[in-house]
DNA sequence: TCTGGGGTCCTAGGACCC
DNA sequence: TCTGGGGTCCTAGGACCC
C-alpha cells in the first residue's frame, strides 16, 4: 500500500505562508530571469494562465486581475520542502522523496489503521506546523496512488483532500474518470498516439493488449499497465548519487563577446565542481553547450554542444573550468548573439574509488585547496572565494525583480512580529 | 555456389518526470 | 524587448570480442 502526498501549488503556497493576506488571491511564480510562469495558485489557474506562460505576454492579465507575481525563491522553497518532508517521513518506516513537493510513503502492514483518518492526520499536522496545504492519494500501487492524489486535489469536498483507491470498483471508477494524458508516465507523445486509436481514459488503456503496448511503448508501458491494473511494478526507491549534474542558465541579455560567454561557462563549471564535491564524486566527462534564443526566429540561429572525455577524473573547480573553457573555444562561433549556455558533467565515480595511477596527471594539491574553499564559502557565504576566470566584478546578475525574502534561511530576512 | 552464433559496451536519441 | 532548469530510463544500432 502506497500513499502519495503532494503539496498543493507548492511554490505559490510557500509565498503565502509568510503573506497570509494573499490567501484567496491569484499568485504566480516565475522561472529564473523572470521568464515564464512555473507555478500558479488555484485563483491564477482559474484566470486561464497556463503553465509555462511567457511572463511578458501576460503582463496585462497580471495587472488587470491584480495577480501577485514572484520571482522564484528556491532557497525558501527548498527549506520549506525539507520541513514538510521531515514531518511526513515520520508516518512510515519507508519513504521516498520523489520531488521538491511530493513524497511516497509505504503503508504496507498498516491495515489496522483507518487509512483515510491516517491521511487526514498527516495533512492536518503538515498544515499546522508549516502552513502548506497538501493532497493525499492512497492505493495499492504508486501509479494508482498518483491517480488517487489527483482525485483528492480535484474534489476536496467529499474527500477532505485524502482519497483512497482500495476496491476494484473504486479502481475502475477512478480510471474511467481520469484522462489518459493525466496518467503518470503518459506524456504528450504517447497520449497523442493513444488518442488516435481511441484510447481516451485510463480505463481504456488497461484494456489494451500487452502486445500492442510492448510494441509501441516498450517495457515501460507494460509496467504502467500492470500498475493501473493493481499489480505493483514500482517500489519505493532510495536516494542514489546523481548520474549527471548540470548547471545551465539563460542570460538576461544577449552575449556576442566570447569573453562574456567564457566567464559564464567558467562559473557553471565551478558550480558543477561544487555539486560534485558535495556528493563526493568526480566526473570523467563533460558536455558544454551554447545557443542563440530559439524564440526569436528573426535572429540568426546557432546551437551546438560538445562532449569531451577528461584525461582523469576530477572535481576540482580549477580543472573543470579549464576543460570547459577549452571546449567552448571549439564550438564558439563569432557573429551570433547567445542567450543560453550550460555545463553538464557525466560518468560520475566515487571520489574514494579513484585508481592511484589515474592521479598521475592531476594536481593533488587541488584536493585540500577545494576543501578549504568549500569550508570558507560555507562559513562566510557562497561564492566568497572564486576563480579569477569568474565574474569578479559581479557584473552578471539574474533578473529577479520580484524576489521575496528568504524568510527561513537568512537571519536578516526573518519576519518581525509586533506584540 | 556456399560464410555462425553468440556476447558486451557505448552512444545518440527519444520518451518521460518535477 | 521579453519564453526555466534540472533530472531519469529505455532502445536501437554500431563497434568490438570470441
Amino acid at each position: 500500500m502506497f500513499a502519495l502526498i503532494d503539496c498543493n501549488n507548492f511554490y505559490a503556497s510557500c509565498e503565502r505562508v509568510f503573506r497570509p493576506e494573499l490567501n484567496h488571491q491569484p499568485i504566480v511564480v516565475l522561472s529564473n530571469n523572470d521568464g515564464c510562469v512555473i507555478a500558479r495558485s488555484n485563483e491564477a489557474k482559474a484566470l486561464g494562465i497556463p503553465m509555462g506562460a511567457p511572463a511578458f505576454e501576460y503582463q496585462k492579465c497580471f495587472r488587470q486581475h491584480q495577480v501577485h507575481v514572484f520571482s522564484a525563491n528556491f532557497a525558501l522553497y527548498g527549506d520549506m520542502s525539507r520541513r514538510v518532508m521531515n514531518i511526513l517521513e515520520e508516518y512510515s518506516p519507508e519513504s521516498e522523496i520523489y520531488s521538491i513537493d511530493e513524497i511516497f510513503l509505504n503503508l504496507s502492514g498498516m491495515d489496522a489503521y483507518n487509512l483515510h483518518e491516517y491521511g487526514i492526520s498527516m495533512r492536518e499536522k503538515v498544515w499546522k506546523w508549516t502552513g502548506i496545504p497538501t493532497s493525499i492519494g492512497i492505493a495499492h500501487t504508486k501509479t494508482l496512488a498518483k491517480v488517487a492524489n489527483r482525485i483528492a486535489k480535484k474534489f476536496p469536498d467529499p474527500t477532505k483532500n485524502v482519497h483512497l483507491i482500495l476496491s476494484n470498483e473504486q479502481r475502475i471508477k477512478a480510471l474511467k474518470w481520469i484522462d489518459i494524458q493525466d496518467i503518470w508516465g503518459i506524456g504528450k507523445q504517447h497520449a497523442h498516439r493513444l488518442k488516435t486509436i481511441g484510447i481516451h481514459k485510463g480505463y481504456d488503456f488497461t484494456q489494451l493488449s500487452a502486445e500492442w503496448i510492448r510494441k509501441n511503448m516498450g517495457v515501460v508501458g507494460l509496467r504502467l499497465q500492470q500498475e493501473l491494473l493493481g499489480t505493483p511494478t514500482l517500489a519505493i526507491e532510495y536516494p542514489k548519487p546523481r548520474k549527471n549534474i548540470a548547471t545551465t542558465r539563460s542570460f538576461e541579455t544577449l552575449y556576442t563577446d566570447i569573453d562574456a560567454v567564457k566567464e559564464r561557462i567558467s562559473a557553471f563549471a565551478v558550480s558543477c565542481a561544487e555539486k560534485l564535491r558535495k556528493q563526493h564524486t568526480c566526473c570523467l566527462s563533460i558536455t558544454i553547450f551554447i545557443c542563440t534564443p530559439q524564440h526569436q526566429t528573426h535572429l540568426p540561429q546557432y546551437s551546438r554542444s560538445i562532449h569531451i572525455k577528461l584525461p582523469y577524473p576530477t572535481h576540482s573547480a580549477i580543472e573543470l573550468s579549464q576543460f570547459a573553457t577549452q571546449a567552448l573555444l571549439k564550438i564558439f562561433k563569432p557573429g551570433y548573439a547567445y542567450k543560453k549556455a550550460g555545463v553538464i558533467v557525466h560518468n560520475l565515480i566515487n571520489e574514494n574509488q579513484l585508481q592511484k595511477k589515474l592521479f598521475e596527471n592531476r594536481n593533488e594539491q587541488h584536493i585540500p585547496l577545494m576543501q578549504a574553499i568549500d569550508k570558507i564559502n560555507q562559513m562566510i557565504g557562497q561564492q566568497k572565494v572564486r576563480l579569477a576566470s569568474q565574474d569578479l566584478k559581479q557584473v552578471w546578475k539574474m533578473k529577479q525583480e520580484k524576489l521575496s525574502p528568504r524568510y527561513t534561511t537568512r537571519l536578516e530576512d526573518i519576519i518581525t512580529i509586533y506584540c
